[in-house]
RNA sequence: GGUCCGUUCGUCUAGGGGUUAGGACACGUCCCUUUCACGGAUGAAACACGGGUUCGAUUCCCGUACGGACUACCA
């Protein structure tokens, strides 16, 4: 099997004719192996603290792909770097995939046929692999301490450890076999490095970026096996991936420059013929400014950059996410997936099924996306608009519950259909709306100022007796039957309605006065208008 | 610095050798509405620059500029 591939040859297998004209999608793969006919991807996050929207992101694009595909969605958990693991990010991290609706098929936490799932009870595995590339001629043991390597590192401008250096350095290629096993008997540190030969032009096809290319002389021998026995992410990753079947890598644009390695990795191992298929996806960058977004911008800008929210140890360690802020998953995953994606035409509310079918790794853009946080909060707005008020009722009921409303189903389903066109989030259902669950807070003194005075409060006044005796309390017939009062006693509606609405809800913005009436109920609003007028 | 990746309205993007360069968000105006919002209409707003190739380039190629990622015994 070549690694390097013509390169006219990539362009036709990447245009989307000839994309499309494959079913199974990968026809390189099913022509390599016979057992890898079927799609089998990963999510890999580390466990380093609360899941990054990028990572769900990633996590949507690889779901959607299995699914499309009737392939299969694994949850691996990358935790070979003890020193930066965070206790109950692993947990936050299923959580985040449950909320958003990305259920695993296989993984920590959701069991399956190749686990363990958790990098740091598959430990052996590694050192198992590690050593048989060292035996296979594709590594090598290395004894030089970090301190050794800090030192090299300040006398040359730019260090690297490659097929230059290594000739000077500590490693079982300069110290010979017997020496080597001396020394790792004996118990001295070591680690073990990829042994990258010069010379060679490595092709990467990546299926969003096309032919990318890499010449091994400019690689470094990246460490494969830490001195604590742990491997690196190159090496955990491969050895994974193979045993796992994996078909097509879906990862961030920030693996590009190491997929080479990868790629010797799979050559080194005799494993090139079921190497899965790259994608390496655009970053998303930040809403102001330049780089790529970053836990520091939710606090800078005061919008979530996570899917849940976090408790850290301290306050400043601790912030809302998307959940919190009062998004619906659907809507998150809506913005997430046309932040890089988009499947061509003029559609762009996309329910997940929609998503499923449509979604094309080809269609993946090429260049970051900046987090437009705007846009997140418009497709928010547009799905509590077009949810059915039974369904936006059960999610709004744990909310009014926190705050100690006690209300029917059909009194909540009322209050819901009520506030749901003028919301952004969920949470502002029962806070901007709170006045549908208990009395009015303060009154707009500034309308008031402007309007009332003794000639209406007397109108006022008898306007509260019409409502409390009216017998038809429907929106359409008390709107007819305040008119027609108003009408009546000589003033104009621009002076009563107004009103009307602060004495309901105390504020000049919300929903239709009659209809609130109704919601409300005669009684209460009754008590209310009275409750106005005493005040 | 080196390696690699990228560049269509302010933002997310569609499109792609000949188009009035389309949509969405945000913004302006108007309509609806005696509130706010929803909704409807409408406006302003883009192919980074320079060379090629071509009858013709925003689209293909090269370069420049700018942006990004990586450059750890982190992932």
């Amino acid at each position: 099997m070549p690694l390097v591939h013509n390169a006219r040859r990539l362009d036709i297998i990447r245009s989307p004719r000839f994309l499309s004209s494959l079913t199974p999608p990968n026809h390189r793969i099913v022509k390599l192996s016979n057992q890898l006919s079927v799609v089998r991807v990963r999510f890999a996050p580390s466990p380093t603290g609360a899941l990054h929207i990028g990572g769900v992101r990633t996590a949507l694009y690889n779901y959607l792909f299995a699914r499309q595909k009737g392939g299969t969605f694994i949850l691996r958990i990358e935790d070979t770097d003890q020193g930066r693991y965070v206790p109950g990010a692993e947990d936050y991290i299923i959580e985040a995939l449950r909320w958003v609706g990305l259920l695993p098929d296989e993984g920590v936490g959701f069991g399956g046929p190749d686990g363990p799932y958790r990098q740091s009870d598959r430990k052996e595995i590694y050192q198992k692999h590690a050593h048989e590339l060292v035996q296979l001629g594709h590594a090598y043991y290395a004894f030089d301490t970090p301190e050794a390597l800090d030192v090299q590192r300040q006398a040359a401008e730019h260090f690297t450890y490659n097929h230059l250096t290594r000739t000077a350095l500590s490693n079982s290629l300069t110290l010979g076999v017997a020496e080597s096993k001396r020394r790792i008997e004996a118990g001295e540190n070591f680690v073990i490095r990829l042994k990258v030969e010069p010379g060679r032009s490595i092709h990467i096809n990546d299926l969003i970026r096309g032919d990318v290319v890499f010449e091994s002389s400019e690689l470094d021998d990246k460490v494969l096996l830490k001195a604590d026995g742990m491997p690196t992410y190159h090496l955990a990753n491969i050895v994974d991936d193979h045993l796992m079947r994996i078909t097509h890598v879906i990862r961030g644009e920030e693996w590009l420059p190491s997929t080479a390695h990868h790629v010797l990795l799979y050559e080194g191992f005799g494993w090139q013929a079921t190497m899965p298929l790259f994608s390496h996806l655009p970053l998303i960058m930040k809403p102001v400014g330049n780089g790529k977004l970053s836990k520091r911008d939710g606090a800078k800008f005061g919008i979530p950059v996570f899917p849940l929210g976090w408790k850290g140890e301290t306050a400043e360690e601790s912030f809302g996410g998307f959940r919190e802020a009062g998004f619906l998953p659907a809507a998150v995953v809506n913005f997430l997936a046309l932040l890089g994606w988009h499947p061509g035409g003029d559609q762009d509310v996309f329910s997940m099924e929609e998503l499923i079918q449509l979604f094309s790794i080809e269609h993946i853009g090429k260049s970051g996306a900046r987090f437009d946080y705007e846009k997140a909060k418009s497709f928010n707005q547009k799905y509590i608009h077009a949810m059915d008020n039974a369904a936006l009722a059960a999610l709004v009921r744990p909310l009014a519950e926190a705050k100690g409303y006690q209300v029917s189903e059909a009194y909540l389903e009322k209050a819901v259909s009520l506030m749901k066109e003028r919301v952004t989030f969920l949470t502002e259902i029962v806070e901007t709306g709170y006045y549908l669950f208990e009395p009015v807070r303060e009154y707009d003194e500034e309308t008031l100022q402007k309007r009332w005075n003794g000639d209406i409060a007397a109108v006022f006044a008898e306007l509260i007796e019409k409502v409390a005796t009216f017998d038809l309390f429907k929106a359409l017939e008390l709107e007819e039957a305040v008119k027609t009062f108003i009408q009546e006693k000589g003033v104009k509606p621009g002076d009563i309605l107004p009103l009307l609405r602060i004495a309901l809800v105390g504020t000049m913005k919300g929903p239709a006065v009659f209809e609130t009436m109704v919601v409300l109920g005669q009684e209460e609003t009754v008590a209310r208008l009275k409750a106005f007028l005493k005040r």
